[in-house]
DNA sequence: CCAAAACCTGAATCAGGTCTCAGGTTGGAG
DNA sequence: CTCCAACCTGAGACCTGATTCAGGTTTTGG
């Protein structure tokens, strides 16, 4: 339960890590050109079909370029990992900007997530085949997601919003319920149909959120015996 | 939300389909000896990294053997899904067989899914490869197992064990809460120490059945604010 | 304007994979 | 015991794709 170290990781895969070499505006370009070539291309294909010569044609540029940025086709992908984090996370962030309880931050949250998710199939995509291409990529994504979870559940117990439920379990079971709930209900059914779905239907995210509000509403009063588990 | 069809899928990689060729005893167990390989090695090193030579080596058999019982290495993916689809859910049901109430059938399931989990971490590298892999077997996969979790929702709700929440996005809810807190509780605490946990830490498993069972449970009947569903 | 620094390029190298095939082995039915 | 399906084998033909490198081009600072 202690913070991991993405130190290493971030060092070799974050183009804005602080270590990471200085470059010119132009040069600067080129990075964003193959991170967003990457992106489209591992989304489309996934890893293993993914190659770099296509990511660089997608991009626009000679394929020596490519490891002028990147030392191979793991660290883009790390980097696309640490990228699309931050970008999600953002999109979460400004959606709860404006709210005034748990609740309704919670909510906007869900919202921002599944934006996001519509609008950026390769974060699911991405996220999955992290699994075992990069163990470590997909740790960090996951856990900067559950920080920011439990730091707000937390607030929400002293505000006595949200029961006393483990806010650490709970952040966890609410990740799984966004991930899954999105691939099934956002890019499913943008595969099948044509559509392209930006949002959730809003029958399954009333479903989705009373299920998740209900799991977190502070217990009535009256004593429900709670089970101690000795740790 | 119609039924998706899988028999295509099941004819080229189910070898327990009716139209797989027939085998002699020693035939079938050359295939199980091959789909035990695959399982460990693409669990221990993902799609991209296995080959069909380290998938023979592992099983003790001879390269060419392999096409007598695959097509290709995409095929024995698939029929390892399927295979592991079957025997998780195998594995559910056994756990479930006693329970005499819905929520002790809940408990039951997801102890038995954690503990396949835990002996089996294929299920879970398998499945997340999937995605990209072999997008249909993940779909046979996940549909497979809401379909049980809807059916078992339909009838506690009918019996007003539980509230009446979509059953579908609650499955596929539960189905998130399963994957991602068995993921982090158990693979990762493994791949960390050592040890190999056999089982989610009682703590975890009592917080999160708290959770699930909280969001399922029918709602009181006395006037505790009920939020409307429909917005 | 010039030199240095930064950037770009793709043919060639090379490691490693998939799948075929011609021929050997096994086991059980008669 | 014989014979014939059914089964097994692994060398090698054939690909694919990651990465290197020697040399060209563009930008920047003075």
């Amino acid at each position: 339960m202690t913070a991991p170290d993405f130190s290493e990781l971030e060092r070799r895969a974050d183009p804005l890590a602080p270590e990471a070499p200085r470059r010119t505006k132009r040069g600067e370009a080129t990075q964003r050109k193959l991170l967003e070539a990457a992106e489209a291309v591992f989304a489309e294909m996934g890893y293993h079909e993914a190659s770099i010569v296509k990511i660089t044609e997608r991009a626009g540029i000679g394929l020596g370029t490519f490891y002028l940025y990147f030392d191979s086709k793991q660290t883009i992908f790390e980097a696309l990992v640490i990228d699309l984090n931050r970008r999600v996370r953002h999109s979460m962030a400004e959606a709860m900007a404006g709210a005034s309880s748990r609740l309704e931050a919670e909510r906007a949250g869900f919202a921002g997530f599944f934006r996001f998710t519509a609008e950026h199939p390769a974060l699911y995509r991405v996220v999955r085949e992290a699994e075992l291409v990069s163990p470590e990529a997909l740790r960090l994504h996951y856990t900067r997601i559950v920080e920011g979870y439990v730091e707000g559940l937390r607030k929400a117990q002293a505000a006595g919003e949200v029961s006393d439920i483990d806010p650490e379990v709970a952040a966890w079971a609410l990740m799984g319920i966004g991930e899954l709930v999105g691939a099934r209900y956002i890019l499913w059914e943008r595969d099948d149909d044509d559509r392209r779905p930006t949002e959730l239907d809003p029958h399954v995210f009333a479903h989705m959120m009373r299920f998740i509000e209900t799991a977190l509403a502070p217990r009535p009063p009256k004593g429900v015996a709670d089970e101690k588990a000795t740790p």
